[in-house]
DNA sequence: CTACTAACCTATCAGTGATAGGATGACGCA
DNA sequence: TGCGTCATCCTATCACTGATAGGTTAGTAG
């Protein structure tokens, strides 16, 4: 763990190029021990640095963490981007949005738990914050994808503001389950998440 | 904060009546200051004992987590067991079962997140955590009150199992999304909650 | 060769959860 | 009444946390 510093092997970094090594080897040990279990020292130790040095990059722990989210929400956008412009029939793009996002939520539960499980702000009038605004515009994507396929008449009628956040709401507590209780008797997973996102495809989806 | 050690006026309590008042003091800090935002030196404060007297009542602060849970579970399992029981009409029962679990979610936002929302164990092979039990209990009353109505024929069939968690996951991912992102345009909560309960009736329920 | 700047360091801070070991007060029993 | 016993509660302290202050070093431009 010390080896680098150890050596005086670690080389100088330009800024960015530090940037991302400290968040890979973040991302890396917020999988194994939690966000809260991993101190600022253990990724400052992974990375080769000395732990005050992170605070040349990162103002504070939580803004690395919510770098961490954007980071990976980035590629969640793309993922819905993607999947609403791929060449697929847009009966099935909807099944495709969801379990992609299940599947995004699984891989990246660091990230995923960062944007939408961590102790939110406690008074609704605080400030909104910022760094959050990446999972919210993959959300802004979702929604989006979810009007238009409205309009071709492959989702039911009603609010589409209601819809997304419903069908987001639906998708994103299995997800939510499986990251906090992996430990639950949840039995075959992957035919649980089979049988979820059935549910919901007949609960959504126009079926005329 | 400090009046009662100032004055010395604090009064030895049984340990049982000491550790109620411990757990009320700190679940009306964690609504207020979120779990990790209160201290265990905050709680001892407002109860007017010194920080390590909490030891002698908790083991480690997630043991107070954990009790606070266990409490509020229990009256979630009095809840459900209440309705499962009650003379409403079984066509009925569900929406009441799904708006009980929804309003004590979010009357009861700091139990809700300890029990369902905090980081789990980082290994699926993990010692199962027996303070997490009082919320397992209260989901078994859920599923066994969904195995009658279904039996009743007011559930759509399939595997008890798999409805249960998947209803669970449904119900629960609208109480996280608005207990930790209460920043969130919502729109009018209320409005929310009936649009998400009725496509999930609509959803889950039989319609025959 | 010098001056500047970004990268990085050591030393230290207040606050955290937790532990060790001593003081105090109530209650049962002689 | 006096004496032990034991639960209650304390002060002092631990290792560790996130964060800050201020000095050092290496690369680079002139």
């Amino acid at each position: 763990m010390v080896a680098h510093r150890a050596t005086g092997v670690v080389p100088r970094l330009k800024s960015a190029a530090r940037r991302e090594d400290i968040l890979n080897h973040a991302s890396r040990l917020f999988l194994s021990y939690g966000i809260a279990g991993t101190s600022t020292r253990m990724i400052a130790n992974a990375v080769g640095i000395s732990q005050p040095s992170l605070y040349a990059h990162f103002a504070t722990k939580e803004a690395l963490t919510n770098a961490l989210s954007a980071r990976a929400f980035a590629s969640l956008e793309d993922l819905i981007a993607k999947i609403r412009s791929a060449d697929i029939p847009a009966a099935t793009r909807l099944e495709a949005m969801i379990r992609g996002y299940i599947r995004f939520a699984l891989d990246q539960g660091a990230a995923y738990r960062i944007a939408f499980m961590l102790e939110g702000p406690m008074h609704e009038d605080e400030a909104f914050n910022p760094d959050i605004l990446p999972g919210m515009q993959a959300f802004a994507g979702f929604r989006d994808g979810l009007a238009l396929l409205q309009q071709e008449g492959h989702l039911r009628e009603g609010s589409t503001d209601h819809l997304a956040q419903s069908l987001w709401a639906s998708t994103h507590g299995l997800c939510a389950l499986l990251l906090a209780r992996p430990d639950f008797p949840w039995g075959e997973i992957e035919a649980m998440i089979d049988f979820h996102v059935e549910i919901i495809l007949a609960a959504y989806q126009n079926k005329a």
